[in-house]
DNA sequence: CCAGAAATTCAACGATCGTTGAATATTAGT
DNA sequence: ACTAATATTCAACGATCGTTGAATTTCTGG
């Protein structure tokens, strides 16, 4: 043994820095939050930020990385999954919206509740007039326009700007779910509640999707 | 003439402070931006900002104040429009979302663009964890549960728990879109402008409606 | 076991933060 | 014109900010 102990060490703590700082930027912002904070909830020295990450802004990024990639390759297979149920005709708007929403579903439902601030912090970039052009455009943007491409062939009449704007309000409607800010519970007075994800599954794509139609299917 | 000189002035400084604190607030967010700044954007003394008002905080919450009450009452008024025009049976789905919605491109439209700031700042707050559910609650829960009502009148079938998603979704899909973050100016490659309010208003209630009718109509 | 590397801590920097009390300039009432 | 009230500026407070260099502890490789 006591192979790697340093390096392994070095990770973990790598870690507990990203997940605070995920934690508190979802929470209060960028700016809301200190690094003296961030560390202080990892339970390290502030300077050790500064060895482990070159800046307050090279952390942000740090953050937004470590789970891009992942969230993004879940997407794409369950894409590509629905088309290969449909290796003739286009899948139904229903099914593309599924395979985009129902990732960010699963991920919430597994035990160790991980990604759930990731969630909200992406809810409140893409909001944001300062960050939500240029990072949700850097990310996704692929992503988004491969469902994009997905969509336009399940509704072949739909102009590009229907197309689009569909699609800007989905992300609106979704990023704001995930943000679960208890607004929704507060209006509805407990008939409704933001971490009930088992509700937004059973509604969210449904929702959408007719409104995708409502828009294709216009004179 | 020379009459009420030093009252009109103390209101123009505390509008132009507001001014100021409005556009920044709605940029950077409230961590995100410091007295200070506003200040030299409105053209004052620091210390000016603790004469008018007791604290940033609370110069934040007067900059959420100064709005709403117009606002909620144009909504409002939209809305008794409305049911106006149908003295015996519902108004539709479409008429009672326009009624949300217009309001908010009207203001837009007029040559004066006030309220560009005030609803990228509350599409930020609506979405943030931290201020979301309080403030959203505080200042839009009565005229969001007069809505409700006429939703709920215009679909006679729908369950309440249907009834409130489907408003959550509404409520992402608009803040999304007054954010104006560019977003869809980036992915749509130019064919979207976040800024072209006539492409929203003749597409984001049609697009609702057909949301709000696919879960009314479900079993 | 020892030397060098790697991970972590300590102490401090200049800048900026929100806020305040006293001084000054401007206007109002008489 | 004088005075009191009001609006604005000046100067500073302690706290915290992001960041850094040097000291120190901990582990690795030989």
């Amino acid at each position: 043994m006591a192979v790697r102990q340093k390096a392994e060490q070095k990770q973990q703590t790598r870690n507990r820095i990203l997940d605070a700082a995920e934690e508190l930027f979802a929470q209060r912002g960028y700016e809301g939050v200190s690094v003296r904070q961030i560390m202080r909830q990892a339970g390290a020295d502030v300077s050790l930020a500064y060895y482990h990450f070159k800046s307050k802004r090279d952390l942000f990024d740090q953050v937004m990385l470590r789970r891009v990639e992942t969230l993004n390759d879940l997407r794409l297979q369950a894409l590509e999954a629905v088309e290969r149920r449909h290796p003739d005709d286009a899948p139904t708007v229903e099914e593309i919206i599924e395979a985009f929403t129902s990732p960010l579903l699963d991920l919430l439902a597994s035990e160790h509740d991980d990604w759930t601030h990731y969630f909200q912090l992406i809810a409140q970039i893409n909001s944001s007039p300062e960050w939500g052009g240029e990072l949700m455009t850097r990310y996704f943007d692929p992503l988004v326009s491969r469902f994009i491409e997905a969509l336009r062939k399940a509704l072949p009449d739909v102009s590009e700007a229907d197309l689009y704007w569909s699609y800007h309000f989905l992300s609106g409607a979704l990023t704001l779910t995930f943000a679960e800010t208890g607004r929704i519970d507060n209006l509805s007075g407990g008939i409704c509640r933001s971490s009930d994800m088992r509700s937004i599954s059973e509604r969210m794509p449904q929702f959408l999707a007719a409104g995708f139609r409502a828009l294709a299917s216009r004179d």
